[in-house]
Parts: C-alpha cells; structure tokens; sequence
DNA sequence: TTTACTTCGTTTGCTAAATACACTTTCAAA
DNA sequence: TTTGAAAGTGTATTTAGCAAACGAAGTAAA
C-alpha cells in the first residue's frame, strides 16, 4: 500500500482473480449440513465430477459484501440471508490442480490465473430453501459437515476453517436461531449448539443462559402434532 | 469459483490488486502504540503528506502471509514476529480518494486500479525494535492506538478492526507477552491487558488467571534497580 | 542504622455468578 | 388407565469477582 517496489522481485503488475466463497451451514434438526455444488458434466465426457463450496469471481465495481449476497441470492433466491466474511485464502496454488483447472477451463476467461478467494459462511433455515433449480453449474447437495467429500480447489480447508469460526461466533454472538425455523423450541435450538460444538450441554443452564441473553422471546404458542408434551415455541427477539 | 458468469453483469476480466496491510502494535509500558509510516514528500513541493499503516502488493508467487512476513521483515529487521491476517477490506473505490491518488500516482505502476487489501496485525516487542532506516517512503512513528490521526486510503478503519480482533484474541488465546520484552513481570502483563481491553482489572483474579493458563512461567530472576520490592520475573512457556 | 516510602504478593472475608445434578409434569396413543 | 417420550423446573456447591489490609523486600534519605 505503501512502501516503493522493492528491488528483490517484481511488483506484481497482473493483478490476479478475487472470488468469495460461502460456506452455507443448514440445519435439518438432527446434522449441521453445509451446501456443495456439482461440476456440471462436460458433454458426452466421463470426467468424473468435482464438488465445491459455490462462489464466484467478484465483478469490477462490488464489494466483498456484495458479492457475497450475490452469488447467495442466485443460490437461494433468499435476501436477508446471515453472512459473514471469516478468512481470505491466498495460496499462489491454490486452483493449480488438474483437475481444478480442467473445470476452471470449462466456464473461465483466464482459468489460469491465481484466484485469492475471501471466504464467506452464511446461515440459512432449511425449512425455507428451495435450491434455484437450473441457475448453477451441476446440481446442489446438502452434505454433514462432519463427512464432507474430498473437494476441489483448498475447499476444504475453507468449509473446516468456516465451521471453526462458526463455533467461536455461536459462542460469543448467539446467532444460532438463524439456521432454525422462525419459531422452535429451546430442545432445538439446544441440539444445534451440540451439533455445532460436538459436545452435549446440560439442558438446565443451556436455558437459563439463552434466556440470559435475550436473543429469543417465548411465544403464547405451543408446538403441535407430537406425542408427548409438547414444547412452547421461541422467536429471536 | 464454480458459477457459470452470470447475466447481468460481466464478470471481471481484470482481475485487481492484492496488497497485504499490518497494523503493527508496540507497547513502552505506558501505551499502545501503532506503527505508521509517512508518504515520501516529492522534490520540493508542498504537498502535506499522508500516513498509513505499512503495506505492500502482494507478488506473483507469494501467498498472503509470506507478503505480511515480507513487509514486516524489511520494515523492522525481526523474524519470527506474531503476525494474524485478520480480514479483507474490499470496497471498490476504497483508494480512489484524490490524495490517495496522489500518493499512489509516486510509486504504483497502475495507480487507479482496483486495490484489494489484507489487513493483519502483529505485535513486536519494543525494547527489540529498530526502525530501518531509509528501506521505506518517508518516516516511520509510533502513535497511540486511541490517538491515531487521519489516514490515507481505508486505514483508520483497518486500524480500528485490528485492535476489536487483538482484544477477542488477547482474551481467547493469551498472546500478550508477544509485546513484552523477553523477561517481563506480572504487573507489567496486567497493564498491558488494562491498556488493550481498556478497563482495570482485578489484581489476584489475573495473576490467577494468567497462571492457570501456563502461558507463562515464573523464572528465578527477580526485578533489579527498581526502589521498592522487586516483582518476580516471568517469560512466556 | 533507622525511618519513610513504594510496590509486591498474599490473606481474609464477603458477594455474585457459574456449574453440576435428578425428578415431576404433560400430552398422545394404545 | 397405562405407557412412552420429551418438557420443564430448583438447589447445593464451586468458582469468580471485589475490597481492604498486611507483611515483605527493596531504595533513599535523615
């Protein structure tokens, strides 16, 4: 930003490709899913396909931000959605694979270019999604985000980075009602903390310190269509 | 990085530059203080000269952190200095002011282009400091953190996000002695977090925590030349 | 050498907050 | 009316936070 070229190497003239990445985390009332996208299968090839964390390049005059939204409202065709920018991954190489560059190959100007990608994670409720049905390269999968496949690019190292920082903003933020429905009851949102921090909480003091925090507000409601007592429902305040 | 390009916009072609920007913290036992180095002043104008926090584009075949562990390496002559990159600052036109302009215009190849930074944040030790002498544009200076004048491009905003990500890590992970001097007493620990997290804290509660923590260990040593009881010394574990 | 002064490091004693832990209640279905 | 299944609740103990005070260890000046 500041000093003069150094005189050891070249300053970088080229520029490179930046893109954003979102690791979009749901949630199913039993595993914490995280969204991949499918190599849309060149005609009539066997290659077999790779999988991914969606994202694109960031386009002239948007900022990280906004491309984020972006490319999560053509994912989703949800606004409004939780996002949250948590580490830029910057290896020279790191789209440098075979095989990450015979998929760059099939939609890319320039393939081969260094790509910096700002990784995003973002919280969406199941319950409302409805994958956008032929905007994207391949299909859409929800896969447990404690058995992800092997995917393309350092994705990841991105997706387990994400779920890192995740656990820490759970902890200190309380934002995980964004990945249930508007209304749910405590037991749930107390098995997302489990599942999400891979460890049980005793239910007693998981309530008193989420009703501590007012995140959430009880309703006159009550959950209905199950057979045993059934729970009242919570809302984020 | 797996979307097909979209419709509506074209996706960028350009691609932009990369820089890596390190807010550098010192302590004198007093303050926090923050590294900024000055716009070289061109031959005899009168221009007022801008300050920023140090950075630099990031080269072809270097990642984010060798680029962060380069500036800082020309800049103060250390190594193994704690450094955390600590997010990405991307707004279009974030170096598109006029004086920016007029800065960029002394030393950049392309001035007006698109400039993606990296902030991250490393923490030197005084006493070991050096400012190399003619290695960069302009002076050097230490400021206090709560005191910082206005600076070019997005860096007071950079600094500012730099010293809310060093208190969550002081607290979550304990890296204050990486800005004391090698053998370092309790007291002077615990001003050093009063100063950071701006409050006071409780004397026997930090001397417990930090202990329980076994980030430090108590040396044989004890103070010299003060005039009054000398305080144990410690040195990180 | 005595006294005053300063900060160190710990003690005591109180209050507030966090943690560990187990049983009763409510509803639907059989 | 019994059964199964999850809801919902209270208390005792431990740990953390805070205030005041004190003996210890050193220097400096009388």
């Amino acid at each position: 930003m500041s000093k003069k070229k150094s005189e050891q190497a070249p300053t970088n003239t080229l520029g490179m490709d930046v893109s954003v990445d979102c690791v979009v985390f749901g949630f199913d009332n039993d595993t914490l899913k995280v969204l991949l996208i499918e190599q849309k299968q060149p005609d009539h090839t066997e290659l077999k396909t790779q999988k991914a964390v969606p994202g694109d390049l960031v386009l002239d005059n948007e900022s990280l931000d906004e491309a984020a939204k972006r490319i999560l409202q053509e994912l989703t065709s949800l606004k409004g959605i939780y996002l949250k920018q948590f580490h830029a991954f910057g290896d020279p190489n790191r789209v440098r694979g075979l095989k990450d560059q015979q998929w760059l190959r099939t939609f890319r100007v320039n393939p081969e270019r260094r790509v910096l990608t700002i990784g995003y994670y973002s919280l969406v409720k199941l319950s409302e999604f409805k994958p956008k049905a032929a905007s994207f390269a391949g299909n859409t999968y929800w896969v447990d985000v404690y058995n992800i496949p092997s995917l393309a690019f350092d994705h990841n190292e991105i997706v387990h980075k994400a779920l890192l920082m995740l656990r820490h903003e759970l902890m200190a933020d309380h934002i995980g009602f964004e990945l249930l429905p508007e209304k749910f009851t405590l037991s749930q949102l107390q098995k997302l903390y489990e599942i999400i921090l891979d460890k049980k909480l005793d239910k007693r003091n998981f309530r008193k310190n989420i009703l501590r925090t007012e995140t959430v507000t009880a309703l006159e409601e009550k959950q209905q269509g199950v057979l045993h007592k059934p729970a009242q429902l919570f809302t984020k305040k």
